[in-house]
DNA sequence: ATACTGATTAGAGTAAACTCTAAGTCAAGA
DNA sequence: TCTTGACTTAGAGTTTACTCTAATCAGTAT
């Protein structure tokens, strides 16, 4: 079990965003008995799972959204699924976004070098 | 030439946000004898390309810079090409992250289907 | 003439996601 | 015993990117 101070550490999040976290019911660690946050391994599961999410901007609320998922109970369970598959929908929609920009991006660059090309030239 | 109302339609962004980003610099159109503004088709398709950006996330401020080196001219030619590599980078890295996730998504969803035809068994 | 539409400005307000502050408790080491 | 450092809370402040308001003006429709 692992303090927020060594969760912070360990993800480099800082104790602030942990306990922001909290409070929008991203994920809710156990507690000792005077009241001090305790991270399982899996607690660290998770948020590594949530950075991973918040890389692609994923907005916090569609983060919450799927973390209530996880901890409403088995009757849920396709909900859960239909979930999941929607929020795949958009991960490969977002996908699909970049790779178009990615061409996009490639062609002004191919037109940058050469215009540059011919300017060696003259 | 474009009135305000016209390129808000066009390309589905609030005049208030076309003003907001003549504020930022973001561009600049030109302007009747009294002051309306007009813009020219160079201008729109400065938009789009404006608009694609922010679909991988590019924070305004670096859109901003790019704008800035297109208003000064030739010889900031190989500056442009830098930040075009760079935001390419960027996106082929999001890219990869998106992929990454969708996999663990794919893996997710397959789970619980397998979980849910065992209870059909049962 | 009057109302409607669409434009102008400066500046205030909002939402998201932190980020920090104040004021405190508690346990361990020098 | 003192100090250091880790933890607690509620709540205030910050940044980004809008989003809206108020007050005004010009041109057109009824």
């Amino acid at each position: 079990m692992y303090t927020i101070g060594e969760v912070s550490k360990l993800l480099n999040i800082s104790t602030h965003t942990l306990r922001f976290y909290e409070k929008e019911k991203i994920i809710t660690p156990e507690r000792t008995v005077r009241g001090d946050r305790r991270y399982s391994e899996s607690h660290v599961q998770w948020l590594r799972f949530v950075i991973k999410l918040k890389e692609t901007k994923m907005p916090l609320v569609q983060i919450q959204e799927y973390a209530s998922l996880f901890l409403q109970g088995d009757e849920t369970t396709h909900k859960r699924l239909n979930l999941l598959k929607n929020h795949q929908d958009h991960v490969q929609n977002q996908i699909q976004v970049l790779m178009e920009i990615d061409d996009l991006l490639l062609k002004k660059i191919l037109a940058y070098e050469e215009y540059l090309r011919k300017q060696d030239f003259s």
